[in-house]
DNA sequence: GCTCCTTGTGGAAACGTTTCCTCAGTACCC
DNA sequence: GGGTACTGAGGAAACGTTTCCACAAGGAGC
């Protein structure tokens, strides 16, 4: 059978009896044909079961209409709606998006954008992970870059979307702090992740200004893995039995918190009221329900593909975009009773 | 400057007054090539920052080195993880992923097949969604299909992994049985997805085969979607106060069992047990810790990705692959204590 | 009836690779 | 010393598009 190789473009020209180049325009959209050719090219098309060959308009274009797409992990459910954000927008615009993990090692990030600029993407997005690969160098070589929902301090020129931690953060503190809690203690994250140290800042200037004293010893950092995570809780909870409240900068934090509270029977919100950044599902299963600070992954997402592929013009002009939050109020924090513990 | 188009081929054996051939040799790796000269290549590309272009050697190679991926969500944790286990393998065969979700919609699904045959990708993974889509000629014509956590009825010859559902499924049936429930309801997913009825299949088989009797009124059907999956718990709940132990399907169902048992009022497990399949992230975080079958999303599409890309040749025969699952027994399960409820 | 557009079409030259030949040079073996 | 084999290297032909250019046909304007 003439079947073997997929028909091609030539195929199709042949069996339509017109030239390449009339075949090219229907097919590409480009340019005039008549409708009676533009019939017969279709039906040859169907008959040949022809499908245009990205590579050969790629080769020709000099790009591939995808975009690269490198995330800390996938399986983070912020990272996956960031991910949903970006594959939604990129289908409404036509493109299609290669993804990668780089598990938070720059290393790992490199590589991932040599293939993404080997492979002549139109433009690629990442939660940068550190500044070893040349992010300037893949702006400028083939393809623009985005930055999405973190920033790298030495490059404020790569256009970037963010979710307001700041803004978040500073809800959770006020509530808190207007529930009465006067010992807050805050779980943050250690690793250079999200704009630095911007969770941690947020925190002691709320308190700050609202005049709650900051005690250094409230504040811990771990790294972002469960059990540093949880280590850093338990240190935290069995060291300071009278803290009131805490405030974990991320979910896995979070998660830690309630566990070790679990462990050393603390009730919550009774005992101890938690909450925390992401709203991740389980917030919502959690008994108690969690209070914690929705950060919009979809529409960072959305909105950095939007960046790359629709609007280059006003890409990266006036600092980031900040994408608001939103504190989601559940059952894990009360009010102080005074006396207790 | 000359830098205006990124560096070629000829660029570079210009620069190190050599053939084109010959720098294509040392970057591909075929073919000998002196010492010498290889570096003197290699000096000229890092001097003109060449990087070789996947289109030009795809185009001739006739196919991109990348595969497609095509999950129903992103943001469903085992999903998510299946899309982990496929850049795992991806990565260490040096293959990159072009991901879409077709959103249980099989039209979309066919565009999206559509999409990466023009890509000309070097093998699809799906989860399918239905059979709008031409897998047959799709894995004919420029690529190998491989079926993950979905088989479909009419395919049979397509390669397939599958987590072992009915296994998962009869194990949870025979846990509460062993602990006394007679009166078990089975929350399942209504639409065709998973091997058709496989889990409801497992759930009546086991059940029959302790001899427990069966009752159709406790097994009912939800849509994969929140608002019917809590309708559905909702609806069994309140008409069947008397059954003792809920089995969900699936970790949505899970989830509405668990937040009807808490509008009602029901403690978990002391007046109904409740498990589920998949073990999510927030079984263990819940109050109490929800018993689950963990089925293996990661090792499915690692195994899928590896059956496309390593074994070509034992791919598809002798039926689907099907991985162990393993029941996590947590707090969300207790014996029956008799003249409950 | 001539020019001047407009519309539809085809030829051919890229685009950046890989790879099949060909070929020069050198080493080796009788 | 002549043949053989081998190594290293280059030329050139694909691969499947897009697009510039040329050109033919036909209608409008004078």
């Amino acid at each position: 059978m003439a079947e073997r190789r997929s028909a091609t473009i030539k195929d199709v020209a042949a069996a339509a009896g017109v030239g390449i180049a009339t075949v090219s325009r229907v097919f590409s959209g480009t340019g005039a044909v008549a409708d009676a050719t533009r019939e017969r090219v279709l039906a040859a098309a169907r008959e040949l079961d022809y499908r245009p060959s990205a590579l050969g308009r790629g080769l020709k274009l000099r790009r591939s209409g995808g975009i690269g797409l490198i995330v800390p992990d996938v399986t983070d459910p912020f990272c996956a709606e960031l991910v949903a954000g970006v594959l939604a927008c990129a289908r409404t615009l036509g493109g299609h998006v290669i993804v990668d993990a780089a598990h938070g090692d720059a290393e790992r990030e490199a590589e991932i954008v040599d293939r993404f600029v080997e492979q002549r993407v139109d433009g690629i997005i990442a939660c940068p992970a550190g500044e070893t690969a040349d992010w300037r160098a893949a702006a400028r070589v083939c393809s623009s870059v985005v930055f999405a929902d973190r920033v790298l301090p030495g490059l404020a020129e790569i256009p970037t979307v963010l979710a307001d931690d700041a803004g978040g953060v500073r809800s959770l503190a006020e509530y808190l702090v207007g529930l009465g809690h006067r010992r807050i203690a805050f779980l943050g994250a250690a690793a250079p992740g999200g704009e630095p140290g911007v969770r941690e800042r947020a925190f002691r200037d709320t308190l700050a200004r609202l005049g709650v004293p900051a005690e250094e010893d409230l504040v811990v950092a771990a790294r972002p893995a469960r059990d540093a995570a949880y280590a850093a809780a338990a240190g935290l909870l069995q060291r300071r039995a009278d803290v009131t409240a805490v405030v974990a900068a991320e979910h896995l934090l979070g998660e830690a918190a309630v566990l070790v509270a679990r462990e050393l029977d603390l009730r919550v919100p009774a005992d101890v009221s938690i909450a925390m950044v992401d709203d991740v599902p389980w917030a919502e299963l959690c008994d108690p329900p969690l209070t914690a600070v929705a950060r919009p992954g979809r529409d960072i997402g959305y909105r950095a593909c939007e960046l790359l592929l629709r609007e280059p013009a006003r890409r990266g002009r006036g600092g980031p975009v900040r994408l608001p939050t939103e504190l989601v109020v559940r059952g894990s924090c009360g009010a102080l009773r005074s006396g207790r513990r």
